[in-house]
DNA sequence: GATGAATGAGGATTCATTCAT
DNA sequence: TATGAATGAATCCTCATTCAT
């Protein structure tokens, strides 16, 4: 766990959209949600056209028919954007699929646990552009922004949880070591099925299920089911 | 080897019109060479430090000390710049490791001939690592730049070929997406790899040897030495 | 009568898209409207001093005491600001002189007609140096910019409007070429008239009339009062 | 003479090519003669497509094919290309058309002198573009430029000996004033005519001609074939 | 809350001109 | 001479952010 998630996952339990204005406990406004949700509305769009690089404030609010004030308003910059947005998509993946990415009943073979748990994630990545973006984050190498850091750490956590049920016997060093491949192998395949379509987009989608279930099988144990 | 070719190649073959006077040629260039590689190495810098989106002339102009108008006398932007660095790279990479990426005689296991394409790529990226900002272009989905655009195809077609060899039976469409899937976990891997050091880069490298080889074994046909 | 319509239009009818407050509105566009006027005021300053070509926006923003950025709130560029102080002028002229340039009711003479459609454009012009650094477009040989071409069809416009009434016989591409003729005829006096002061620009100001009247003079059919 | 032709008109008699390079009386080198031509050739062409204020020395030099240094080897300046380059044209109109724009001799009608004149000066105009660019000088009021100034002078000159002849009567002033109400007609009609082909060009051409000789016909005395 | 005006530094790029070779 | 490299100020324009209303 070298250098990922210094900050640790977000404390799941309080509500996360608290945190960009923590000092003022107001009381929530309807009318502040429903900005809110259209700002993040218009920065995902923005987001998807532009890259998060290139994304600027102020074509995120004129995509959301605001004023440049009142995004600042509600989010004091690009990154605590980046970072609600980021959140509230780990939310819905989260209430879309249920806790567990993959229930992983021991009963369950590694193909099917790859594959439910890789048609999940494209299905849910294909509706939501936007996480490609977030994902990949910046340009910048080392991928500094906390924002993506964030999105990053929460995946892996997934991942990890997915794969602790599978490898029980291996280290957390391990554990995470292999989640930081499969993710890095679920986002270098998501970028060739987003590039493509039709019967090729389909091909790389098993291309990628294959490529996790063939890296992961000599590791799982005896499972049932085994491939 | 830092800043390649000074002067060794004085004459590069370009037809430089001279139009009587030949007796006291060339010197003129050798400024200019050696400029454009001070400018090839700011560049890189810039590229590894701030990613390609955010590297601005000014900032490559300033980091190789000088002026934003000499850049301008050799590059038309920053997109040639990235261009020509990742010809240069890719040039020096076929230089130091031959045409051959990989040896490929069929007497080779996959194990040795993946593992001896990704020792030489890492170790190729890990002294170059301007070679990771480029390969992962600029921030934004789709458009990608012609820079990539270029680096990646000359990448595709070196693991084309090298797949080729390994999968004869394989089709030209098969061979192009494995291709590009290799690729993809290559980088993915080496993005780990460069996020690491110590044994935990080591292991990060035999992962992504691991993943590749246990992707590709099921392909390859009947090779002598096979895993 | 300096800088036009201060607050003199509140709501100049442009739909202004308030959602829901109605109580408490306009004030914001008063500020914005002033810089518009004085931003148009400083360009009309530079058109004048360095001349279309030559004036950049950070001399006009300058000159009008903002900050660059602030211009670019208003303009999209400089092309925008000359289409605008243009119309703005041509506004100013029709609300000052009326909707004929000339009144050619019959009676009037050829000579009394063009006496006073120059006195009144020499008037104007001589007020509003700008018209002149406007109507002579940019240096560059038929491209011209959008500005001057409106600009100059809606004079070309008026021009044909008085002369359709002085000749009603003439086909519509004569009086066309005719409104050019005397426009380029105008055009090149007004640069004289500039050119000189007092005793010598009132001459100038007579020659222009005696070059229109007697151009004009052979075409027109009988006319009461008739030179 | 108000402000027009403050530094006269060039002594005519000595070369003019001396004038920017008046210190080192060097005898002029047949290659240097050919690279003046070459660049002032190149000029024209960059005046012509970009107009004088856009045109920029590095263009010249580059359309001239040589380097910039080279240009500023034979020219301190764009401004004094622009002024070699207008007293070529004249030379070359006096070379072409002989010393006097129209003889005038008594016996020609105004028309035909007129006629004449315009022919010549059209055709002139039309087989060198440039001239129109030049004379038309840069967009700033005033025309400020010496190159412009120059040759303005120049065609004042020429005008006025012209009309020396045709209004033999009239006062000096008179004079300037009628030549640089002649010149502005003309240069407003060529650019009428520039603007049009076929048919319509020979219109124009016809409308300037009226212009003038209407405009001339009341001033001159009784001359022989009056119009 | 909401607006839109304001900012000024920074981005890419060009240009007239000079200088070393 | 001729070259082409070098310059740095100036071009247009954008952006994240703040502020008065």
């Amino acid at each position: 766990m070298s250098d990922t998630s210094e900050k640790g996952r977000p404390e799941k339990g309080q509500p996360e959209k608290e945190r960009a204005e923590k000092e003022q406990p107001r009381r929530r406004q309807a009318r502040g949600e429903r900005r809110i949700t259209q700002l993040l509305e218009a920065a995902a769009q923005v987001f998807c056209t532009t890259g998060y690089t290139a994304a600027s404030t102020n074509a995120i609010a004129r995509e959301a028919g605001v004023s440049p004030g009142t995004l600042y308003q509600f989010f004091p910059n690009k990154e605590a954007i980046a970072i609600e947005l980021g959140e509230r998509l780990v939310h819905e993946m989260r209430d879309t699929y249920g806790e567990a990415l993959a229930p992983v009943d021991p009963a369950t073979s590694l193909k099917d646990a790859v594959g439910t748990a890789v048609d999940r994630f494209m299905a849910f990545n294909t509706e939501h552009p936007v996480f490609f973006a977030l994902m990949h984050g910046p340009d910048m190498p080392g991928g500094i922004t906390e924002a993506h850091d964030q999105l990053h750490a929460t995946l892996i956590g997934r991942v990890e949880d997915l794969l602790a049920s599978l490898l029980p016997e291996a280290s957390a060093a391990d554990v995470t070591r292999t989640a930081h491949v499969c993710l890095g192998i679920y986002k270098a395949g998501l970028e060739l099925v987003l590039a493509h379509e039709g019967a090729e987009r389909t091909a790389y989608i098993q291309e990628v299920k294959d490529v996790l279930i063939r890296y992961l099988d000599p590791m799982v144990g005896d499972r049932l089911g085994r491939t």
